[in-house]
DNA sequence: CCGATTTCAGTAAGACTGATATTA
DNA sequence: CTAATATCAGTCATACTGAAATCG
């Protein structure tokens, strides 16, 4: 992953004004306004995380994306998941799990096994170094409290909350 | 942009599913899992935003992050800026924004000049054609209220609010 | 000569589409 | 036969790195 996070140091948030100019352009309106300052916090806030954790893990030859598949597996009572039930939980796309998990597979720390009780169905198993590297990995995530340690506890909770009435609406879940 | 977006339809809440096992797991600690958390759903939110966004732009052959540099030339003084100064605004890399501009350009919704106040920087100025196309696409999108019709307006500037803190913290600004 | 600006070539990861083989 | 599962080949937009040309 590159994404290297350069330090902007502008005198000015670029965001904050834009919502000015935009006031000015196009009337403030109903929400528009506030929606377009939120909508693009988030994408940066994405862009800011996303670099943050991928260089706390990349000492680990992991992404953020393959971390989440690994922890996914070590939570499994067996460790051991089919494909489709990680696409699932992950919330990604089925060729992208067969990415994810050729990758992990390459670096050892995942295998494939048919699953035994659907033949169309493959599993991913942890190895005994994916389980190291993920505790590991976990320590060094959980120390940098994943890039949100200006954050208090109500600050996260509250961000959880009001994302997750995203979620629901865009059908994530029920 | 692809991000076709697909329903998942999940009787439950794959993320607040991990947290609850990450408790289990690694003990709750101090605020790890509520970060770990609200990180995820962070990085789902943008999925999702994306995908709609790109969606409704498609129409007009842009994506979020040209609609981001087409809005951002409509709202400067005589519709033109230095690319460097774009790249600022925008907070994307150099690279990105030639790759932007190059888009726009094909597409004729935005022309180069060189600066003739610096012999090294090249102006993108916005054309007549770029102008109807941002109105438009400003229509439709401040019509789906950015894809956070769901959220209220206090809602909205809380989200920018805490996100707010996280870039300072980044130094995207000072 | 140094530094800023822009571009180019190339790499990488992710999210797709469309087609295919296998199996329930 | 239909549907689900996984994979493969290929596309696309983005975000870089490193090198080079141009100009202040």
């Amino acid at each position: 992953m590159p994404v290297t996070l350069r330090a902007l140091n502008l005198s000015f948030d670029p965001i904050e004004r834009a919502a000015l100019l935009w006031r000015e352009h196009w009337g403030d309106g109903d929400q528009a306004v506030d929606a377009m300052a939120a909508v693009t916090s988030i994408m940066r806030a994405h862009q800011i995380l996303l670099a943050e954790l991928d260089a706390l893990l990349r000492p680990y030859g992991l992404t953020f994306a393959r971390y989440e598949a690994l922890v996914l597996l070590t939570f499994s009572r067996e460790g051991r998941l089919q494909l489709s039930k990680m696409g699932e939980r992950l919330m990604v796309h089925p060729t992208s799990v067969t990415n994810t998990v050729d990758r992990l597979e390459s670096a050892g720390l995942v295998t494939r096994e048919p699953n035994p009780r659907d033949g169309r169905g493959t599993l991913a198993a942890i190895t005994e170094a994916g389980r190291e590297v993920v505790e590991r990995a976990t320590r060094d995530l959980t120390a940098a409290k994943f890039g949100l340690g200006t954050l208090t506890e109500a600050e996260l909770a509250g961000l959880f909350a009001v994302l997750r009435r995203l979620r629901i609406e865009a059908q994530d879940f029920s």
